[in-house]
DNA sequence: TCCAAGTCAATATG
DNA sequence: CATATTGACTTGGA
């Protein structure tokens, strides 16, 4: 799609205020320039943009996203799952309405948002939406009509009868057929759905942990052991490459978050997950990365941070000012300290621990790789391991398992700072930078009390950090 | 071609 | 009913 003739470009200042986020805090700072600015190239839009887009703007979103500041995707998605729960409002009506995405990829988004400096122009399309459509006053009642529309087109539908001709939008049903002879599938067009068995997704694990990027060979042969065709093997390791990269993602942002140190909780908190699935992530981080460029052998963590930080930052300029800048040193060193706090016993020991369960093996082929797969015998699968952190430790010796991943995190947070440099606007990344302020969630995995001193122990100090950057950057929300 | 990132859409769960 | 999970598909880059 060519599009957008290039036009505006200048006009970027109204555009950051649209797509602006309120700053959370204080606020009512001080007030700025009125300097407003008109809204005058509106290239009419293209064949994009079906959606809404809450009113105005004659941008493309294609065009804000482009030069849209940096968002913080965790507040975003705080801030809407709030809103949406508070009125009722489902991701599915949310979805289809503002964001053009299934209910599925909703969820999705909102539990899992990746932060912004690992987003491509694509991926940060739908947090723009949301940004707008949580700056738009009237968002709420906005879907409240829809949602009242559709019930009353459901009505009507169900009511049987009559016409159909309402004004709606997505207007119904096309499914023409029928079901005749009831529920039955007919022939069978659809494809049922593979559903992989936990055994094999424990193999398909196992495998992974040897070896993320299993060669066509390696995939054959587990296909093969494993009963399932080679496509699905693949799409697994695809799907399951990128989830964990995606968890880890996650960690690195909650880890910068994390409400203050005592329990309290503000006020809507939920939404964590606790343990996620079974073992613990492994993520191995071996290697792993593709591109294996100047990879310094270090933490992973900087592996990740040096591998994405370039990413789409297009320009960097780094302007910080003194304050700024004395500002970033405290909270490096700082991290330090944190990350020492946090690691103790459990460094970086990726490895994971646990697995190595006693299986027999003996499986059919397995020659070459070293991979034990299938076999499975019995049900201690996972939850086993997961769920009895304390077994699998006393098993394996060690603990790392679960833990492992936050301390890891949480040293990638600082890390951040690398990030810094992206930001357009030095006000802006200064501010996403502590911008993770209270973040009330939590998300500790209940397991031990040692991990919650640790983490407390963490929130301070970033908690600290919150406020001398707060004291000494008069936070200005303008540009 | 392979990979990653986004999504969809079926199906699990709550 | 709504939300969460997940195998497969689509795009876009080397």
């Amino acid at each position: 799609a060519p599009e957008s003739p290039m036009s505006s470009s200048e006009s970027v200042k109204s555009l950051t205020e649209l797509v602006q986020q309120p700053c959370p805090a204080i606020e009512t700072s001080k007030d700025s320039k009125p300097q407003e600015s008109s809204e005058p190239p509106a290239s009419e839009s293209q064949s994009t943009t079906p959606l809404p887009l809450s009113g105005h703007s004659a941008l493309s979103i294609q065009e804000l996203v482009a030069m849209s500041p940096e968002l913080d995707t965790y507040g975003i998605t705080k801030r809407v799952k709030e809103v949406l729960t508070d009125n009722n409002l489902g991701q599915r009506l949310f979805g289809e309405t503002i964001l053009g995405l299934t209910q599925g990829s909703v969820s999705d988004l909102l539990a899992r948002p990746k932060p912004w400096h690992k987003l491509s122009l694509k991926g940060r399309e739908p947090f723009v939406r949301m940004q707008l459509w949580l700056n738009d006053p009237n968002n709420v009642e906005k879907l409240m009509d829809m949602k009242r529309m559709e019930k009353k087109a459901y009505m009507k539908r169900r009511h049987s009868s009559v016409s159909d001709s309402q004004s709606c939008e997505s207007s119904s049903v096309g499914i023409d057929y029928s079901q005749g002879a009831s529920p039955q599938p007919q022939h069978q067009l659809k494809k049922p759905r593979v559903v992989l068995a936990p055994e094999e997704k424990e193999a398909l694990k196992r495998a992974y942990q040897q070896k993320p990027y299993p060669s066509p060979k390696t995939i054959e042969e587990l296909a093969t052991q494993l009963n399932l065709k080679t496509s699905t093997v693949i799409n697994w390791f695809h799907n399951y490459r990128s989830r964990i990269r995606r968890e880890l993602f996650i960690e690195e942002i909650q880890a910068g978050s994390q409400g203050q140190a005592g329990s309290s909780d503000s006020p809507s908190a939920r939404s964590n997950r606790a343990v996620h699935s079974s073992e613990g992530d492994s993520c191995d981080g071996v290697d792993t990365e593709g591109p294996p460029e100047g990879k310094q052998s270090g933490l992973e963590a900087d592996e990740y941070n040096n591998a994405t930080t370039k990413s789409q930052g297009g320009q960097a300029e780094s302007t910080f000012e003194v304050g700024e800048e004395a500002l970033q040193d405290v909270r490096s060193s700082e991290k330090t300290e944190s990350f020492h706090l946090g690691m103790e016993s459990l460094e970086d020991t990726d490895d994971e621990g646990r697995l190595k369960a006693p299986r027999q093996s003996s499986p059919p082929g397995s020659q070459s790789s070293g991979e034990t797969l299938e076999t499975m015998p019995n049900s201690a699968t996972e939850e086993d391991a997961s769920t009895s952190a304390a077994s699998t430790s006393v098993l394996t010796g060690e603990s790392s398992y679960k833990s492992k991943e936050s301390s890891e995190r949480i040293s990638s947070v600082p890390s951040t700072s690398s990030t810094l440099a992206t930001g357009s606007q030095k006000t802006n990344s200064i501010q996403s930078l502590f911008n993770f302020s209270e973040a009330a969630s939590s998300k500790n995995t209940r397991d031990n009390t040692l991990r919650k001193k640790k983490a407390a122990n963490l929130n301070n100090i970033i908690h600290r950090l919150e406020k001398a950057a707060s004291r000494e950057e008069p936070v200005e929300w303008e540009f």
